[in-house]
Order: C-alpha cells, then sequence, then structure tokens
DNA sequence: GTGTCCAAGGCCGATAAGGCATCGAGTGAT
DNA sequence: ATCACTCGATGCCTTATCGGCCTTGGACAC
C-alpha cells in the first residue's frame, strides 16, 4: 500500500514534471521526491512516470493514475472538512417529528431557516402524534420533535416554541357563532362536544376538559387530529375547542369565536433527548426562538 | 494531514467497535491503533470515535468520516488496479483512424472483439482517408489505423489485416457486365474509367494503373472514395476497379465482375506508429489477425 | 572537452511506528 | 465489599522510515 504523501509527490511530479520544481513546491529536496515516487511506482507495481536525464513524461498508466490520485486527494480535504463541519452541527442530519397542527404555523418558517442558515442539514421530516413522537425521540429514530406536553422530562427537555390562544369552533350557522362575544364556558352547556382521545392528543383532551369542566358539555366523538376535529364540526356533529392557528386550515362552514378568559393559552414544544448526541440538534437548539 | 493506515486504523475500530479485535484484524497490537486513532482525530480536530472503558461509539462526525474514509479507502484500491489494467492495455483509450471502405468487413468485427475481450478500452473512432490517418498517426492523434500503403515505414509499423481480391464495377446494363466471366486488362480497352486521386487515395490509384497499364483506358475522373466511384458508376459515368467487399455497400444499377489473374490483391493495413507508448496498442497488435 | 542540468544513489540524523509491559477505570461474580 | 477481568490509554524501547546533504552518472550545449 502506498501513502497519500507519495501520492501527493506523484501529482506535483506529472505536474512540474520535473522533479526538482515539484521538490520545490513540496518544501522539500529533490532526492527523497525521487524515492518517493519510486516507491510508489513499486507499490502500484507499474511505472508511472519515463523519465531519463533529460526529461520526464507520463505513461498511459500514469495518466490514468494521476486523474485518480487527484480525485483521492481531494476526496481526502473535504473529509476532514465533512467531519468538521458535522461536528459543530453545520452538515449532518436532523430527524424532525411534528404533528399535522404544529405545521401549520411552525413548521414552514423552521424549515426556511433551516435552509438559510444551515444549508448542509438534512432534515428529515416525520408527521406523527405527539404519543409517537415521544417514543421516536426515547427510541433515537427521531432528533426532535415538535409536539405538546405531557413527556417524561427526566429524559426528555423541551422548549415552547409557539404559543397560541385557544378558540372555539362552531358550524357556520350555529347559535354560537351569531353571539358576537368571546366565548365563556357557560356557553357550551348542553352543546355536542367533540373531544379529543385521552392518549394520542391528550393535551387538547385536558384542555378541553379544563375548559369546559363545570360546563357539562356532552362528549361523544374523541379524536386524534385537530383536522378531523374541524372536519366533524363542519359536518354538524358538534363544536369544538381548537388552537387559533387552525383558522389556517380554511375548513369551510365553520366559525372560529374567541374564547373567553380562563384559556390557558396552548402551548407547541420543541422536544429533545438529553442524551442525543447528534451535533445538528445542539446547533439548532441555539437558534430555536425561546417564547416566554 | 493524516494517513491512510490512519484512515484503515480508523474503519477497523469503527467497523468492530471494540480496539482489540480492530488490532487483531489490522495484524498489530492495541495500544499503537489507539494512538493511531488519536492521531487521526488530531489531525482532522474532531472527535471521531466516544469510548470509555466499556465501549466504543461512533460520534456524528464519526459516522459522516467512517463513510468517506471508506470511500477514499476504495478509490486507493481501484486507482492501483486501474493502473494496472491501462499499463497491460486493457483498459485506457484507443484512438482508431479507419477509411471508409475499411470499415465494411473489418471495422464491425474488430469493434465486436475490443468490447468482448477488452471491455474497459475505449475505441475512439475516426474516419479518415489514408494520409489523413498517417498524418494522425505521425502527430501521436490516432493510436491505430486501418488504411493502405504507401507510409513510412521508418516511422510507421503495419500488419496486413484483410486481403481481398480487385474487381470491376460496371453499370448494370454495361456490355462488360454480360460477359460471363473475368474481366482481363484488355476488356478495359478503350472503356471511360474512374480512377483515383493520386494523392488521396495513392493505394487504388496505383492498383489501378498497374492493372490497365497495358490497355490504355480514358481516365477523366479521380475521386478519393471508394463509395462515390461506385456511385459514378452507377450514374453512368464510367467503370471502376474496386475492392471485393465494396459489394456489400448495396449500390444499386451496378454489377461486380470478377477480374482475372494478374490483380494483385487488395491489401488493408492496421498501421501504427513505432514510438507509441500506448499500452492499449500493444495489447490489441497481439490481438489482430496476422494476415499472410 | 568542459560546463551544466537533472534524476538517482549513498549516508546520516530525526521522526514516527509498532511491540511489550503496565496503568486505571469500570464490570460482574463471589 | 472484594477480587478478578476487560479494555482502552500510556510509558518505554527498538526498529523502520523519511528527509536532507552530498555525490554520481548520463545527456546536452557551447
Amino acid at each position: 500500500m502506498f501513502s497519500l504523501d507519495q501520492l501527493s509527490a506523484f501529482v506535483a511530479v506529472a505536474e512540474e514534471l520535473h522533479f526538482g520544481r515539484a521538490a520545490e513546491r513540496l518544501n522539500m529536496t529533490q532526492p527523497p521526491l525521487s524515492r518517493q515516487v519510486q516507491k510508489l511506482e513499486r507499490a502500484v507495481g507499474v511505472q508511472l512516470l519515463e523519465r531519463d536525464n533529460r526529461r520526464v513524461v507520463l505513461t498511459e498508466a500514469g495518466r490514468a493514475f494521476l486523474t485518480e490520485a487527484r480525485r483521492v486527494l481531494a476526496l481526502v480535504e473535504t473529509a476532514g472538512d465533512l467531519a468538521r463541519r458535522v461536528d459543530q452541527g453545520a452538515a449532518g442530519t436532523l430527524r424532525l417529528g411534528f404533528t399535522a397542527t404544529s405545521a401549520i404555523r411552525t413548521l414552514g418558517p423552521f424549515l426556511r431557516r433551516m435552509s438559510e442558515e444551515l444549508p448542509d442539514v438534512d432534515v428529515i421530516l416525520h408527521e406523527r402524534v405527539t404519543p409517537a413522537q415521544i417514543d421516536g425521540l426515547l427510541r433515537g429514530e427521531l432528533d426532535l420533535g415538535l409536539g405538546r406536553p405531557p413527556f417524561d422530562a427526566q429524559v426528555l427537555d423541551s422548549r415552547v416554541v409557539f404559543r397560541e390562544p385557544l378558540c372555539a369552533v362552531v358550524p357556520g350557522n350555529h347559535r354560537l357563532a351569531l353571539l358576537g362575544r368571546p366565548l365563556t364556558p357557560a356557553d357550551f352547556a348542553g352543546e355536542q362536544v367533540i373531544s379529543y382521545s385521552p392518549t394520542q392528543a391528550r393535551y387538547f383532551h385536558e384542555l378541553t376538559v379544563r375548559f369546559l369542566a363545570d360546563a357539562h358539555p356532552r362528549i361523544e366523538q374523541r379524536v386524534q387530529q385537530i383536522l378531523t376535529v374541524i372536519l366533524l364540526v363542519a359536518a354538524g356533529r358538534g363544536v369544538a375547542l381548537v388552537p387559533a392557528s387552525a383558522r389556517s386550515l380554511g375548513v369551510e362552514g365553520v366559525t372560529f369565536c374567541e374564547v373567553g378568559v380562563p384559556g390557558e393559552p396552548v402551548e407547541l414544544h420543541a422536544i429533545w433527548n438529553r442524551a442525543s448526541t447528534n451535533p445538528v440538534l445542539h446547533r439548532v437548539l441555539t437558534m430555536l426562538p425561546e417564547h416566554q
């Protein structure tokens, strides 16, 4: 096997076609350079340069080998660069989990920033409900998730990246749509309410339950996704509570109403595994907006 | 700058995730292997492996660097192979000159053999009349030509690769077409004969002149290419002498007639520069049919 | 012939590599 | 809790390799 120094030596000689000048370029003297090239030829088993006391010429094999040698040296250069950039999180892969709803307002700007500031990072998107994201984060299948509590804060760390008010969604012709003022829990008394899966959408489930605690609504449907909720509302199956950004989904036949004071804001968290060693993750965390 | 040995060391450790086993695989002991990997990390400026006394794990940067390292090592392997194959003429480029006529019977089989026996050789085809081929061979623009004498046998070497009889071509309704026996020079007495350029198709020019020396034909047209000759015959502008393989050109309205004894055979030569250093050429010469 | 140019070869000191012995920290069994 | 074991890191020594200096040998120019 030959060495990279021998490759550099050969490339220099092949480009200069002169051992003396090549040696100068390599900051060495001519004799060891001659020996390096000889060694390389012995290692490859082929004469790469034809030389007499007057001139140096590449053989055909030398010509072919030269292009390969250049390629090797270039690759060696870039390999180091790549490793350094990956180490600093400027290159690599970020496996990002997100919920359908988080995508409405957060995902687009985030991806735009990524491609601007970390263009060599591949972001691999996984649309999953929060529990599936948590699972992925714990298994190491995801680097970062955009989801909602709860999760095990021992193992996972998080930061709020978006905060928005809760609002109500009702059919377009519904009496609540015509009140013209923020709705209170009492307004939902006796209403058919579409709520959320206690396991797969626990955050909205609990939000809904807490908000309507004293209103004793009738809850029959429990679904996982915000969009499904709104489609059921549009189909006249009831009313529901959703995050304000759901307006942007553009579903026809429904009206979004503000809700009054007691509504806690809806929070979207960036969630990651404290044990993650992905440098991209740490780089990304430094550029994530911190919403107090 | 790091060394290829360091790359191999790193790859072995990264694959085994165990310094001891990796060292065994590399036929060395564990301590110098540890040092090699440390040196590599220092050279790259990045931690590639995370190791405690219990286990070895790749960092993200290490994972990225591993694929690059494998690529470098693979390239190093193939570079040597390539040079050796080029040296033995099994890979590389053959710039081949040929005349339109030589292509009829010789070029196809030759190219077929090349792609069977030397599949890694690129054959670059140059259709040129013989003098242009000679010129290319002398300038080093061509490695091998398929042409006809004369040429400077001091500088160029050659070998006959195809030998065929001369034959006459006459218009389909011509009196010579109806004789039903081999033609002799005397048959051409008084005929309008289409002959060849004394400079650009000197071989056929001289062949024609020698064959018809005593017949005193009338020669007015002198062209370069066999095909042109035959098209002129088809157009009724005269009769001509061509190599037998010209039948395969499939020109309508002409008849090919055998010619009698005095006809020397038409010889096609493979011609090359004695000074050529292209290993492919020498490899090809060993597989060229030698026609006595 | 003499001087010049240039790659190759001989010789020497410095550097680096590999082997052996050992350390030290973490693990698992008793 | 202790002891044996595992495994990567470190220290020390020997050997191999590398690069520099000096010289050789052959080709070319004047």
